[in-house]
DNA sequence: GCCAACGTTGGC
DNA sequence: GCCAACGTTGGC
């Protein structure tokens, strides 16, 4: 199994409003590192949720791969921001997966707390200039989160 | 294929 | 709002 970090701005989409419709397809990744790392996904993977462009940013939960190269639908609509004329149903540019809501940390894990736990090349979101939206944890990370948000 | 200009992300 | 650190675009 898995583990990744998915970015998102908490006023755009949170991990409470995914705790509210229980699923949801994560689209709107349009770059293309990020999106080769959703397409290896697999079913059951876990994601810690984090909540970018906020007050404190960091982690603020986790949640469940549970569909996997998934066409995101944002890329066919007009009338979406994420609308991609380049893209076609038959050869569709972006694709993703849906995640399930897992569970709400106990205690949020802030970037700050992250950047004081972690080295650089421990952690790719306390590694300077990153952007990337989606990035791959390994296990030995994925387990200090785990503990650091249920403490 | 190079690279300048431009756009975006996201912390601060 | 600023700005560093990217990524993308398009002329050549």
């Amino acid at each position: 199994m898995n583990y990744w970090m998915l970015k998102s701005e908490p006023h755009v989409f949170s991990i409470t409003d995914l705790q509210h419709k229980k699923s949801a397809i994560w689209d709107g990744v349009r770059n293309y590192t990020a999106r080769n790392f959703l397409k290896t996904a697999a079913l059951g993977d876990l994601a810690f949720f984090y909540h970018s462009s906020t007050e404190i940013p960091g982690v603020y939960g986790l949640c469940k791969v549970t569909e996997t190269l998934l066409a995101d639908p944002t890329q066919f609509d007009p009338k979406s921001d994420y609308f991609d004329p380049k893209s076609t149903r038959d050869a569709p540019r972006w694709h993703t997966v849906r995640v399930a809501f897992d569970a709400l940390f106990k205690t949020p894990v802030t970037l700050d707390a992250m950047k004081v736990a972690f080295k650089p090349d421990e952690l790719m979101v306390v590694r300077k200039g990153n952007r990337l939206s989606v990035m791959p944890v390994d296990a030995a990370a994925a387990q200090r989160l785990i503990a650091m948000g249920a403490a």
